[in-house]
DNA sequence: AATATTCATCGTATATTTACGATGAACGAT
DNA sequence: ATCGTTCATCGTAAATATACGATGAATATT
């Protein structure tokens, strides 16, 4: 595309978008279910769980990161993911007042 | 990318995740937003409150329309958008249960 | 019938996403 | 210190998304 227009919208629809386009993927959901089951979770747990290459299931997960639905921490060699219920709750806010009204055809 | 694996999920996450990326432009969280507060619009009249080219908006309210949020109805030249209650109720009630888990880190 | 209005679609350029193998960094264990 | 494990990042190829001007189809108006 020529150039993004995406800057022009408010922060709020900029916000909103960037969440949705977070769980864009079906990998990305089924990571986020996976977290939200088991409290918190290695990187090699989840690849076990999904049909792909570590590396790419390590971008899903920095995808999530990046929008601060996750969580990982350092745990010696390994890495532990979580979900982030303050802003998991903030998102679920910002779309139940989305999707709450109700209008007709 | 080689090849999407996008299909090897569940019906229900790759549902979902689909209307994720119906969600994740700005644009198209400003007209689901219009269309609620307004019940219908016509397109010419969401043209007006976007920063796009009327092309751009046809293209994001047709994928609004692809995963069944949104309908449109002929109206003589002009076409009357609406959303889709039925859909729009389904989609916060999937995100609602996959938001609604706690965890701890 | 000719014209204007409204909107979708086509064609196209550029940006971004998705996917993977390969590599490298960090840590624990031997 | 060396080695194995765990995971992020790099490089890269292919698919998809975004944006717009131009065109076309459908309807209403004159």
């Amino acid at each position: 595309m020529a150039l993004s227009k995406k800057e022009e919208f408010t922060q709020e629809d900029i916000w909103l978008a960037d969440v949705a386009k977070a769980l864009s993927h079906p990998a990305r959901i089924r990571i986020l279910k996976i977290l939200t089951e088991m409290d918190y979770c290695m990187v090699g747990s989840i690849v076990d769980q999904l049909p792909l290459a570590q590396a790419t299931v390590s971008q899903h997960l920095k995808e999530l990161k990046r929008v601060g639905l996750i969580d990982g921490e350092i745990d010696g060699p390994k890495i532990c993911y979580c979900v982030n219920n303050k802003n998991l709750a903030k998102a679920k806010a910002a779309l139940d007042k989305m999707f709450s009204k109700i209008g007709c055809c």
